[in-house]
RNA sequence: GCGCGAGUGGCGGAAUGGUAGACGCGCCAGCUUGAGGUGCUGGUGGGUAACACUGUGGGGGUUCGAAUCCCCCCUCGCGCACCA
């Protein structure tokens, strides 16, 4: 086992500080659970109780203790067998056999207000706040492995007690105005009532005062509990990483010596458990024994493997430095890398490697290994792809080779075998995957990477389409023509040697060029390259239309396209005469001012609705622009009869005039 | 049930308070071609002869102006689920 739960705290707190998507936070933050409350020790009433029993519960509203009618415990707890009346004993053990025959299934599927059942134990137990007598009760809707096992009752405030109150016939008091509790439960915040000492104060004012009651009174205390387990950390495998310890006679156990590492799995001839339920492991005989080479003892290693956790919890670091075998990493190199800037990764790890990873760097940076607390401090999450799949009637998965599609309904090929189809994330167990391979030989991997990207926000996932891999071939076609004539294969001239400015005075390519330096410039860091892909695209448009294209500008060009066509991108500087990689070309810069036209276009709304455009020069004044507007022709049969009340001018935008 | 996210043309998607539909797929037309494909040029939300008009899941609101902000509802996806 591994004492996860040790590091709740900072693993809820230390979320605060990471750049990763907030669904993301949000989810771990649930999966470790942090429920802040108080124990409260709650005495048994009646001629019965010559022993000193109590019952422990745990609250995260110990504010509402005043609105307690009654006490539940799990119908596992240790006390049901003490405290329950000798009449109740029978309906007891029946309830129980009832609960343990319900499937987790249909435990796990029902709501805070599904049908309560449960049953009195004929025990009572006195309200550490007012002294009033609670008739304890069993009920599964109290979880034993969670908390105490054990719950005092508010029905007014609380669902799940309200809904078993109501079942129950047990009284229901208000102690926080806001709802009506005749009808339903009320758990939001209010004035406290029926609440002694408490009365008038809020939910969290009220919190604070009653533990400090309780904890003067040694009648309970401040606690802190997590959703979260420890993490128990083997597995009865064969494909796992051996843990480097043994077993002394004595039953001690030793960890291996640093010489006799790295202990690595043996060979064996099946990897399934041993007929008697030893895991795998157990298979390899001459391996288990082993002697302690302090004692001279023999021993026997331990059979059990890690999970699959164990290397994704660290791998980063051992990246660091990957070709030292001396150490898993360098602490300087540690040092200059940690922590890893951008993790990309699927949202399927959000509550399990993620957590398990911090939860391991939070050890490593506790015993001065690591010199960061939080490992990831960028996470990105990228879409799933979809694609259509086939299921026949079997209910066995087909590809979309072997189905075909008759009047509307899709059939395994040549036969009457209907298949039901749906739109699934891809998947080899689905059989709906495109094999990358076959883009790469037919279109290349430019065009398959640079239609990926495009698609649409790479957060998001998205129906693949083939048929658009296309569109992003024909664009590296038509950007690679603006250099190499297709038929002969030899420069064009189009774009003309190192040095021309041929063409520099074609102030729209000009434009499109450098609204394309700029998106991709902005996009890289915020990882939204489609956009970017589309303004590469509207450069490429514009300079197949030039008859020329200065070669300064094609270098700019070649240059932004790179990251996302690199094998293209590389040969066509190549082409140009370049005799180094692009990647070490300097990343071009864009500039504010080429990005203008030499005229405004204003669009004119005549109260709010779009009526007209019009050309103004760049250094028109406001007053001038909104003249202009004015006199449109067309804006001017819309003003007709109409008084200006207000003008709009959003400066180099729109003129908004509103009449009446 | 709770939490998070998303709904825009035939399709993928742009636009995060200022001209809705950039860019691409698909489709239509013209040119090129012996033909087909490729390539090039133009067109393409709905509606209309053309305008007016209408249009971002539905309803209401704020604003000169709303896909975008606010309120209510619907649908879909993901996560958690009797956690006291």
């Amino acid at each position: 086992m591994l004492k996860i739960t040790a590091y709740g705290d900072r693993l809820t707190d230390d979320l605060d500080g990471l750049n990763w998507p907030v669904g993301t936070l949000e989810m771990q933050r649930n999966w470790i659970g942090r429920s802040i409350g108080a124990n409260v020790d709650f005495k048994l009433a009646g001629s019965n109780d010559s022993r000193d029993h109590k019952i422990t519960v745990f609250t995260t509203r110990p504010d509402t203790l005043f609105g307690g009618t009654y006490v539940v415990l799990a119908p596992d707890h240790p006390l049901v067998d003490t405290i329950a009346v000798a009449a109740q004993r029978e309906a007891i053990a029946t309830y129980r056999a009832q609960v343990a025959n319900r499937s987790d299934r249909e435990r796990t599927e029902e709501a805070a207000d599904a049908p309560k059942t449960g049953v009195f134990t004929g025990a009572y137990a006195i309200n550490p706040v007012n002294g009033a007598q609670m008739p304890v009760w069993i009920a599964d809707y109290v979880l034993g492995g969670y908390g105490t096992g054990a719950v005092f009752a508010c029905p007014a405030h609380d669902e799940r007690d309200y809904a078993f109150a109501k079942t129950f016939a047990l009284p229901i008091i208000e102690v926080v105005q806001g709802g009506n509790v005749a009808e339903a439960a009320y758990t939001g915040d209010g004035a406290h009532v029926n609440s002694g000492f408490l009365d008038g104060l809020n939910v969290d004012a009220a919190k604070t005062k009653v533990i400090e009651f309780l904890e003067a009174g040694m009648l309970g205390e401040k606690s802190i509990r997590f959703r979260l387990r420890d993490w128990l950390f083997s597995r009865q495998r064969y494909w796992g990483e051996p843990f480097p310890t043994y077993e002394m006679p004595d039953g001690t156990i030793k960890c291996l010596a640093d010489s006799a590492l790295p202990l690595e799995l043996p060979a064996i001839d099946e990897y399934k458990p041993t007929r008697d339920g030893q895991p795998p492991l157990a298979r390899a005989k001459e391996w288990l024994d082993v002697r302690d080479p302090d004692t001279g003892l023999m021993a026997k290693r331990e059979t059990n493997t890690m999970p699959q956790w164990a290397g994704s919890c660290w791998y980063y670091l051992r990246f660091i430095s990957p070709t030292n075998d001396q150490v898993a990493w360098e602490p300087a190199e540690e040092k200059y890398w940690m922590p890893v800037d951008l993790y990309v990764g699927g949202s399927e790890h959000a509550t399990l490697h993620l957590l398990y990873a911090r939860f391991w760097h939070k050890v490593l940076f506790d015993a001065g290994l690591v010199t960061t607390k939080e490992p990831f401090q960028r996470l990105f999450h990228q879409g799933m792809l979809h694609r259509q799949s086939f299921k026949d009637e079997g209910g066995k998965y087909r590809y979309d080779t072997e189905v075909e599609q008759r009047d509307g309904i899709w059939y395994v090929k040549g036969t009457d075998i209907k298949c039901a189809t749906a739109l699934e994330k891809m998947s080899k167990s689905k059989y709906n995957v495109v094999n990358p391979d076959e883009i790469c030989d037919s279109d290349g991997a430019d065009a398959l990477r640079l239609y990926e990207l495009f698609m649409g926000p790479l957060e998001e996932g998205t129906e693949w389409e083939t048929a658009g891999v296309a569109g992003t071939r024909r664009f590296l076609d038509r950007a690679w023509r603006l250099l190499v004539d297709a038929e002969t294969n030899e420069r064009t001239n189009k774009v003309g040697a190192a040095g021309s400015t041929a063409g520099s005075d074609n102030k729209d390519l000009e434009r499109a060029l450098h609204a394309a330096i700029k998106k991709c410039t902005s996009v890289i860091d915020d990882l939204r390259f489609n956009t970017a892909i589309s303004e590469m695209m509207v450069f490429v448009n514009e300079a197949t239309k030039a008859t020329a294209i200065p070669y300064g500008w094609m270098e700019m060009f070649v240059t932004i396209l790179a990251p996302f066509a690199p094998h293209v991108a590389e040969e066509m500087w190549q082409r140009m005469g370049h005799t180094t990689s692009i990647t070490y070309a300097t990343w071009p810069a864009f500039d504010e001012a080429k990005l203008l036209k030499d005229v405004l276009t204003i669009a004119v709304q005549v109260s709010g609705k779009l009526r007209g455009q019009v050309e103004v020069p760049l250094t028109a004044t406001d007053a001038e622009i909104i003249a202009a507007a004015k006199a449109d022709a067309k804006v001017k049969t819309f003003l007709e009869g109409k008084e200006i009340k207000r003008e709009i001018y959003v400066k180099g935008k729109l003129v908004n005039l509103v009449a009446v």
